[in-house]
DNA sequence: TTTGTAAATAGTAACTATTCCTATTTAAGT
DNA sequence: ACTTAAATAGGAATAGTTACTATTTACAAA
């Protein structure tokens, strides 16, 4: 793939941050350091980013956010105020259940625990 | 709330399916039996069914579908198809350990596990 | 160092899912 | 039957995202 700067300023937007961005926020961040970037710029290196593993994707409920962090982790989200935390809780299901009751091979997990943040208890 | 045929024949659709069904298609449903029927109104009576607990509302990646089934319960996605399996597993993850190492009250959980289905393995 | 090229971009149009608006219809109490 | 507020149909508006195209750029080869 050829080099982008584009793509360098997003990815390192999205890597520097833990607050689970969305597409608008990255493309205003990246307006700052490149004014006239392209919103079909960001959205377009956002899914290429994406593709070859340089970020996460994160559906948060009808939002969809981007995450730096690419290894397999779970969240936590504050009903009150939508901030969403990473986590490193282990998600241990019985998975020879799933596969007998249900004939599925489970290949990955995407946890949500929704409740109170520690502003908002 | 006053009565409504669109409210009930809304429900009735959703509650008759395990299929977890988006908005669009309870529409074309609905149209089978109220051709004249609003897609504004089947949006409006999904929220409102959904505001009093008729149904459930299903963030299924970008997809928002919806479920008859009320219960806490969690899914199952296949990678492969897209099919949407309700199970009964339970979700256990060490509370005590969410409270304490990250300063929050867990109230619910929305679980997915990704894999292949029994067609596609 | 120029030159050729295909990939990437900026800017904008198009598309899709959802919500909003308003005149009309309807449920239900009097 | 009459009244009234809630709900509807139909369509306009909005938001988020993707598609299109002329221009620019990375980079390899001369």
């Amino acid at each position: 793939m050829r080099y982008s700067h584009q793509r360098e300023v997003i990815r390192e937007i999205i890597c520097s941050t833990k607050s689970h961005p969305t597409a608008d926020w990255v493309y205003s961040e990246a307006k700052k350091k490149i004014d006239n970037i392209s919103l079909g710029t960001v959205y377009r290196n956002l899914k290429t980013l994406e593709e070859i593993g340089s970020i996460q994707i994160i559906y948060d409920e009808n939002l969809i956010r981007y995450d730096g962090n690419t290894k397999e982790h779970h969240h936590l989200k504050c009903s009150e105020c939508g901030v969403l935390i990473d986590t490193n809780i282990k998600s241990n299901f019985d998975e020879k259940d799933i596969v007998s009751k249900y004939n599925f091979k489970p290949e990955k997990t995407k946890f949500f625990i929704i409740g109170k943040c520690n502003k908002h208890k």
